[in-house]
DNA sequence: CTTGATGCAAATGGTTTGCATGTTT
DNA sequence: AAACATGCAAACCATTTGCATCAAG
């Protein structure tokens, strides 16, 4: 852990095609690439549909169902996180890529967050309620800054 | 606030109907029955389709159609909010009965869980990233502590 | 060679929509 | 009377499934 902190693509690659190995499932073209773009996409998500899209453009044969069904084999590894947006598609995204979202339902705007803000959370879940949460994603509703402040000045200048 | 600190239901049928009108919706058989049901449900969830069920039972001509266009209708008016679990269709629950869901995802029981508690993460969502969070609902995996327990028996006796 | 993965087409299921009709205001 | 809500049937769209074929171990 010298010099590459974050492991470099092919690399990640590996060790994910390596976990899913030990798990007993098979490394076949479509769930390669399936990671592949995954690993790509970083912290973003990706729905069924967009991953296939990408990954037709070097696997023009892989069947959307196959998407799907790759989608679930890596979620069973454990390698993958289902992120279920309003409106949307579900998506995914590496399992180390562990992040959560603030949705502003007035400008749709989506803020990432990081984990360690659901500590105190996490920890009173545990104390008062015995339950051992381990939050993958979770999307908290509210109103980002800006759509406050013209709510704000738009109000003012209505009444 | 003297003796009749949970609003009986009629009175709270009343505040909601009223609360529609001013949002200048009109007030129908479908809409006045989905939220009858709505309050006897008290704090659990119901979806479009448990909600046809119920309203049947009084008015058996209700169509589902009309079930869906009426909670959009409320959830645009802020009356009701969307409880989406996972592999579930979507459920709706009074807007006064807001409350988080701790999902165990051994056993797939659900511990309600107070607001307050997320108190620490919307202090900081506020001073660290200026998101008024409003969580509706939110709902955090995790292990309960029975399932924890009797995940490490089955260890102890494996190994 | 055996088991598990894939392509394809067809089914599913929750939700939405167009339109003619009935209801609320 | 005017605007809006409803019933109904049909459309939609993401996702799942059955089955014959193919590829990974």
């Amino acid at each position: 852990v010298s010099r590459s902190a974050p492991l470099d693509d092919a690399a990640k690659l590996d060790a994910l095609l390596q976990a899913l190995r030990a798990r007993g499932q098979r490394v076949t073209v479509a769930r390669r690439a399936v990671l592949e773009q995954l690993i790509a996409a970083g912290a973003s998500h990706l729905g069924a549909e967009q991953l296939a899209e990408r990954v037709h453009e070097h696997h023009p044969t892989i069947h959307l169902s196959t998407i799907y069904r790759t989608l679930d084999s890596l979620d069973d590894a454990g390698l993958i996180h289902l992120a279920r947006l309003p409106d949307q598609p579900a998506a995914y995204h590496l399992t180390d890529d562990v992040h959560h979202h603030a949705l502003c339902t007035s400008c749709g705007r989506v803020v990432d967050v990081p984990p360690s803000m659901l500590d105190p959370l996490v920890d009173r879940l545990r104390s008062d309620y015995d339950f051992r949460a381990d939050p993958h994603h979770l999307t908290i509703d509210g109103v980002c800054g800006n759509c406050e402040r013209s709510a704000r000045r738009s109000r003012r200048s209505t009444s």
